[in-house]
RNA sequence: GCUGCCGUAGCUCAGUGGUAGAGCACCCCCUUGGUAAGGGGGAGGUCGUAAGUUCAAUCCUUACCGGCAGCACCA
C-alpha cells in the first residue's frame, strides 16, 4: 500500500475519488484531498471534534491525503476506536516528558497494549514510581500546550543522521529494521518528535487528562534476554476521567480475588522460604484439591487406566527420552546424601510423566487389539522454574498434572484427539467455563526433533481435527494458530479458557508425539504380526492441578459453588441452649456427606455471622432455642442477608442435592 | 535468570543509629446476646540470614535467602 503521505507535496487536480460516508452517501472529491478538508467542508464543528478518520475501517491521520475510493468515517475523541489513539498519543507525551525531565534518556518504542500503553527508555539510572508525579505533571503541561501532531516523511539518510546526532542508538536500530519499501515517518508535537508509524490524533491536547502512570519495570530491548535491559514505564489513558476511575476500581477488584491473598484468608495453603515454589496445602485447600481430583477420576472411569510411575528414575532414562538434553537446566536431580553411600548414581526427579508411562506400555507385548491404551496419572512432577517465574499456585516448582498418555495407531489418532476434546470441553463446563474457550494449534518450533515429513503429517492431522471441532461446535469454539509454539517433539492444541473477570488461562493441552515411542523403542504387534510403532498423545485437561485450583479460586473469588467449597456449612448457635441440637444438625449433615462444622463459641450471633461470611462459608445454619424446639434451621446463604427458616430435613435435603458434583448430577438425571 | 522495589508479632502495617509499637487474630475473665465486630485483661518479636562500618545496627554498606511487579522462560 502506497504511503498516504508520500504524495502530499503534489496534489493532482485532474483525478477525482469517490468517498462513501457512514450514512451511505457517496460524494466525489479531488484526488489527494485530506480528511480535514472534507470535514471542514461539511461543517466546522465536525472538523473541530474529529480527531482522526477511518478509511475502509483503517484508522488514519485526519491530515492524510486520500488517494483512493474509500469508505470514510470521522472518528471523534469519544469514539471507541479513538481509545488506542489516545493511548498511543499519551505514550508520545510520556516520552517527551521523560526526555525533557531526564536529559540523556534514550527513547525506544512505546506501543499501545491491552489496558493502556508503555514506553521503554534507556537510561543508566532507572526510573522509580517516585518519579511519576513529576512526569505526570510535565505530561499535563505538554497536553495543555496542545501542539498539533504533524507528520513528516524523511529519507533514510536524514533519519539516521538526525537520530545519530541525538545519540538515539535504539532508534537507529529501528530505522534499519524498517523494510526498504516503507517510508520513514516522523511525528512532531511541537519541538519534540519521534519515529513512528502512526496514526495520531490531530493535536496533543486531545489526549486529555484521564491518564495515569501505573508502574515501572525492566524489559529487554526487543524482548531478548541477551539484549540490554530498558526501563519500561506503564501507563493507561481513557477518554474520560470516570472511565479511568472505573478501570482503577476494577484493578482493585482483581486484587481482591488474588488467590494468594484468598489462600491466606481462607486458610487454604501457604508458601515459605524453605520451599520456594512448593505448596503447603492446609486442610481446606487440600479438600478443594482432592474434590477436583475425585471429580477427574470419575470422568476417567471406563476410558482410562490410572497408573503411577516412580518419582525419580536414573538419569539415563531421561537421556533416552531427550529431556536431559533439552531441559537439564530445568530439572531437579537427587543422589543418596550419605558420604559413604556406594550408589552415587544421579536420579532425575520426574519433570514429566511420559517416560514412566512408556515404560508401563512397554512392559509386556502389546497387540493392535489392545490399542488405544490410555494411561492416566495424577503425577507429581518437579521442574526448576526460574525464580522470577514463580507466582503463587499459578507457577510452582512442584505440581500435580491430570496427565494421560494415549498409545494408539495412526488411524486412531484423529478419533482420539476428538474424544479428548469432548472430555476437555465437558470438564470445563462442569467447572463453570462454558463460553469463550479458544483452541490454538501450536506448530513446529525451530528447535525440534523429527523429520519435516513427520511434522507435516502430525500438523495435518491436528488441523483437520481442529476444523472438525470448530464445525461441530457450530463455531462456538474459536480456534487459532500459534506458529512455532509446539513442543520439541510434536505439535499440540492449547486450550484457553476465560475466567469471570475476562482473563485468559491456558490449561488443557493435547500433544502429538512420534518421538518418544521411537526413542524408547515402543511397539505393538499389528494384524499381520509385524512390529509397529504406536503414536503417543500427551493430554492434560486442567494441566497443573495446583494452578487450576488457583484459577478456580480467582474465578470464584473464593466464593465456591457448594460442590467445591471446602467447608460447605457452619452450624452456629445463638445461645448454649441450642448446643445439643446443633450437634444433632451436624450429625445429620455429615450423614448426608456434607462438609459441615459447628460454631458453639460463646459469642454473639452477629460476631459469628460476620466471621463465617468473611471466611466465605456458603451456608450458615443458625440455630437457637426456637429452632431446637421445632427441629428447624435458619438458613443464611453467603452474599445474602435474607434468612429462611426451614424444617431441618428439608434444608439438609436440598443442600445435599445442591452439593452433588455436576457430573454425578448428570448421571442421576439420566437414570 | 534479568531490572526495580520490598522483608518489623499469625495477618495488615507504623517506627527509630542507643535492642520496638498499633489494629485485628490468639489466651483468660465477665457477658447467653436472634443474623456482619459486647466489655475488660494478658501473652506474643534474636526487626529475613550472614558479614562489614560504628562506642553502639532493626535502622547505614555488601552478599546471600525469600517475596512483589514487569521482562525473559514455561517439555
Amino acid at each position: 500500500m502506497p504511503d498516504p503521505a508520500g504524495g502530499a507535496a503534489a496534489p493532482s487536480s485532474a483525478k477525482t475519488i469517490a468517498l462513501t460516508f457512514p450514512d451511505g452517501a457517496r460524494r466525489d472529491y479531488p484526488d489527494n484531498i485530506t480528511g480535514l478538508d472534507i470535514a471542514k467542508g461539511i461543517s466546522p464543528s465536525l472538523a473541530k471534534r474529529t480527531v482522526a478518520m477511518a478509511l475502509d475501517g483503517r484508522l488514519a491521520d485526519l491530515a492524510d491525503p486520500i488517494e483512493h475510493d474509500a469508505k470514510i468515517e470521522f472518528v471523534s475523541r469519544e469514539d471507541p476506536r479513538a481509545l488506542e489513539l489516545i493511548r498511543h498519543d499519551a505514550a508520545h507525551v510520556l516520552a517527551e516528558a521523560v526526555q525533557s525531565l531526564f536529559p540523556g534518556t534514550q527513547v525506544t518504542i512505546g506501543p499501545v497494549i491491552e489496558n493502556g500503553f508503555y514506553y521503554d527508555f534507556f537510561r543508566n539510572e532507572p526510573f522509580t514510581p517516585e518519579d511519576f508525579s513529576a512526569i505526570e505533571k510535565k505530561m499535563r503541561e505538554i497536553v495543555a500546550r496542545d501542539r498539533p501532531f504533524t507528520k513528516e516523511v524523511w529519507s533514510r539518510e536524514q533519519a539516521k543522521e538526525t537520530f545519530g546526532k541525538m545519540g538515539e542508538r535504539f532508534k537507529l536500530e529501528l530505522i534499519d529494521a524498517i523494510p526498504a519499501d516503507q517510508s520513514i515517518k516522523i511525528y512532531k508535537q511541537g519541538d519534540w518528535f519521534d519515529l513512528c508509524r502512526g496514526p495520531h490524533m490531530t493535536s496533543v491536547g486531545k489526549v486529555g487528562n484521564a491518564f495515569k502512570l501505573m508502574k515501572v519495570a525492566g524489559a529487554y530491548w526487543r524482548g531478548d534476554s541477551n539484549n540490554p535491559m530498558l526501563t519500561r514505564i506503564y501507563g493507561t489513558a481513557f477518554a474520560k476521567q470516570d472511565e479511568l476511575d472505573a478501570y482503577l476500581k476494577q484493578i482493585e477488584q482483581a486484587e481482591k480475588r488474588d488467590h494468594r491473598k484468598l489462600g491466606r484468608e481462607l486458610d487454604l495453603f501457604h508458601f515459605q522460604e524453605e520451599g520456594p515454589g512448593v505448596v503447603f496445602w492446609h486442610a481446606k485447600g487440600w479438600s478443594l484439591f482432592q474434590t477436583i481430583i475425585a471429580y477427574m477420576r470419575r470422568r476417567l472411569e471406563g476410558e482410562y487406566d490410572e497408573v503411577n510411575a516412580p518419582q525419580m528414575l536414573d538419569k539415563s532414562l531421561w537421556e533416552t527420552s531427550g529431556h536431559w538434553g533439552w531441559y537439564r537446566e530445568n530439572m531437579f536431580a537427587a543422589q543418596s546424601a550419605g558420604d559413604e553411600a556406594e550408589d552415587k548414581r544421579w536420579f532425575a526427579i520426574k519433570p514429566m510423566n511420559c517416560p514412566g508411562h512408556v515404560q508401563i506400555f512397554k512392559h509386556g507385548l502389546k497387540s493392535y487389539r489392545d490399542l488405544p491404551i490410555r494411561l492416566a496419572e495424577f503425577g507429581m512432577v518437579h521442574r526448576y522454574e526460574p525464580s522470577g517465574a514463580l507466582h503463587g499456585l499459578l507457577r510452582v516448582r512442584g505440581f500435580t498434572q491430570d496427565d494421560a498418555h494415549i498409545f494408539c495407531t495412526e488411524d486412531q489418532l484423529a478419533e482420539e484427539c476428538l474424544k479428548i476434546n469432548d472430555l476437555i470441553l465437558s470438564v470445563y463446563a462442569d467447572f463453570g467455563f462454558t463460553d469463550d474457550i479458544v483452541i490454538k494449534l501450536a506448530t513446529r518450533p525451530e528447535k525440534r526433533v523429527g523429520t519435516d515429513a513427520m511434522w507435516d503429517h502430525a500438523e495435518g492431522v491436528l488441523k483437520t481435527v481442529l476444523e472438525r471441532i470448530a464445525r461441530q461446535s457450530g463455531n462456538r469454539i474459536k480456534t487459532g494458530v500459534n506458529p512455532g509454539e509446539g513442543t520439541f517433539y510434536g505439535p499440540k492444541f492449547e486450550y484457553v479458557l476465560r475466567d469471570a473477570i475476562g482473563r485468559d488461562w491456558q490449561c488443557g493441552t493435547t500433544q502429538v508425539d512420534f518421538n518418544l515411542p521411537e526413542r524408547f523403542g515402543a511397539f505393538y504387534i499389528d494384524a499381520h504380526g509385524e512390529k509397529k510403532q504406536p503414536v503417543m498423545v500427551h493430554r492434560a485437561i486442567c494441566g497443573s492441578l495446583e494452578r487450576f485450583t488457583g484459577i478456580l479460586i480467582e474465578h470464584h473469588a473464593g466464593h465456591f459453588p457448594l460442590w467445591l467449597a471446602p467447608r460447605q456449612i457452619v452450624i452456629a448457635t445463638i445461645t448454649s441452649d441450642a448446643d445439643d441440637y446443633a450437634r444433632e444438625v451436624l450429625k445429620a449433615a455429615k450423614q448426608l456427606g456434607l462438609r459441615a462444622d459447628l460454631d458453639l463459641r460463646n459469642e454473639k450471633i452477629n460476631y459469628k455471622i460476620r466471621e463465617h461470611s468473611l471466611a466465605k462459608v456458603p451456608v450458615l445454619l443458625v440455630v437457637g432455642r426456637k429452632e431446637a424446639e421445632t427441629k428447624a434451621v435458619s438458613m443464611r446463604r453467603l452474599g445474602s442477608e435474607k434468612q429462611t427458616v426451614m424444617p431441618l430435613d428439608a434444608a439438609l435435603g436440598s443442600l445435599a442435592a445442591e452439593a452433588v458434583p455436576p457430573d454425578v448430577k448428570r448421571v442421576q438425571a439420566a437414570a
